[in-house]
DNA sequence: ACTTTTACCGATCGATCGTTAGAAAATTCT
DNA sequence: AGAATTTTCTAACGATCGATCGGTAAAAGT
């Protein structure tokens, strides 16, 4: 077994890693485009196995379980759409045009299947993945969290609940992968960011349709 | 096998049906529970056949393979929200009020544990359920297109896309069941509710916020 | 009462599931 | 080079999967 797996913080030799760093992220990388598409149980172990070019007990050199390896993926695309939704919304100033940002880099991450892994995963918090949920739903609430401070920056109207308004865009975002198909109409960025408009159109009073805008703080509120 | 299932439409003896009729729709209510919950893969025929206290075998005399159990309940169900959204918006006049009090509907059918079991299935529309497409497909377009009514009767600014915000509203509601517990909180209904409402805020050119409405056919569209 | 149909069950099939032990190959260390 | 270690393989384990067979109660038809 590999003892390395923990002090990946010393300063020294973050150049080049050991082959088993490559290859546990190889099966990373193919586990979480297949379990995007088929979900938890509909991917064997062996099916894994073939797609990587790989024997089942080579699998088990790097992962102990195939929970374990589901786990793995679920945090690293947590992380990934995380640093993503952070990048994309760096230089904007405008909480709408942050989350619309943050909507995009969103469905980007999770509606080509490729990547995702960590929407479809919401579903399978239970069965033999339960005694994972422990350590699943902190990495998904570490998201959920910013996603929370982007909505709170809105200053939306009283009468909307803040938790709902998240849940209701992240909802939409994460059924995205259910209909959209690459390559057909819209991509998926774009109907983000369209969903975020069909929101901002009444619920943010500072919106206008047509081209200028101007800054925040004259509001009535 | 029951060589029965045809000309079900006679108008005579409509009162009691066969014995196997009885089981088939038992077999139908506790299948839909496990499916809702577990997903078609999370489910194995021994887990059903125990759910209802009998055998396996005896599952395959009424129905010819786990797939088709799936399909017969994604169309039941797919039937019964139907009937339930037609009930619900029969006797309601604006277009926002039929679309809310159809968002009720569909979440109450959807996102208790007991029933659902169509809006999971969208996932599984690949592996083994994939040569059911033909036919499921159908049974969910039928109930998409009634529900393509209610939001092209809204009458929506034509910068909105209908297809993208019909499936932003489905999307939200659809991903409900995934968070949403019973007893915690407001009840499905109510989120079902407050997610149109949020809409409607601006998407509606003749919505007041506060309490009295006028008609609609003034505006400038 | 007796035959026929309906509804169910015990036992088991081959296939596939996740997982493991131990040997062989590839790589790194000295 | 040779030894030690890391990585991958062959082969198989027991468990469970969906499905099927022949037989047997229960009900219906006559």
């Amino acid at each position: 077994m590999p003892q390395r797996a923990k002090n990946a913080l010393t300063p020294q030799s973050d150049a080049k890693e050991t082959k088993a760093e490559t290859s546990r992220a190889k099966i990373l990388d193919v586990a979480q485009k297949l379990f995007a598409r088929r979900g938890f149980e509909g991917v064997s172990i062996r099916d894994l196995a073939q797609a990587l070019g790989m024997t089942t007990a080579s699998l088990y050199y790097h992962f102990p379980s195939k929970e374990e390896i589901f786990v793995a993926v679920h945090g690293r695309s947590l992380e990934a759409v995380q640093r993503e939704v952070m990048d994309a919304i760096a230089g904007l100033k405008d909480p709408w045009d942050r989350l619309e940002a943050a909507a995009a880099a969103h469905s980007r991450n999770f509606a080509s299947p490729e990547r995702s892994g960590a929407s479809i995963a919401a579903e399978y918090y239970e069965g033999s993945l339960a005694p994972f949920r422990k350590i699943m739903v902190p990495q998904r609430d570490a998201y959920e969290r910013l996603i929370a401070v982007l909505v709170a920056d809105l200053q939306l109207p009283k009468n909307v609940d803040e938790r709902l308004f998240r849940l209701q865009l992240l909802g939409a975002l994460n059924w995205l992968p259910v209909w959209h198909r690459q390559g057909r109409g819209h991509s998926a960025e774009e109907v983000a960011r369209q969903f975020v408009r069909n929101f901002r159109m009444g619920l943010d009073p500072d919106y206008k349709p047509a081209g200028d805008r101007k800054k925040k703080g004259a509001g009535k509120r």
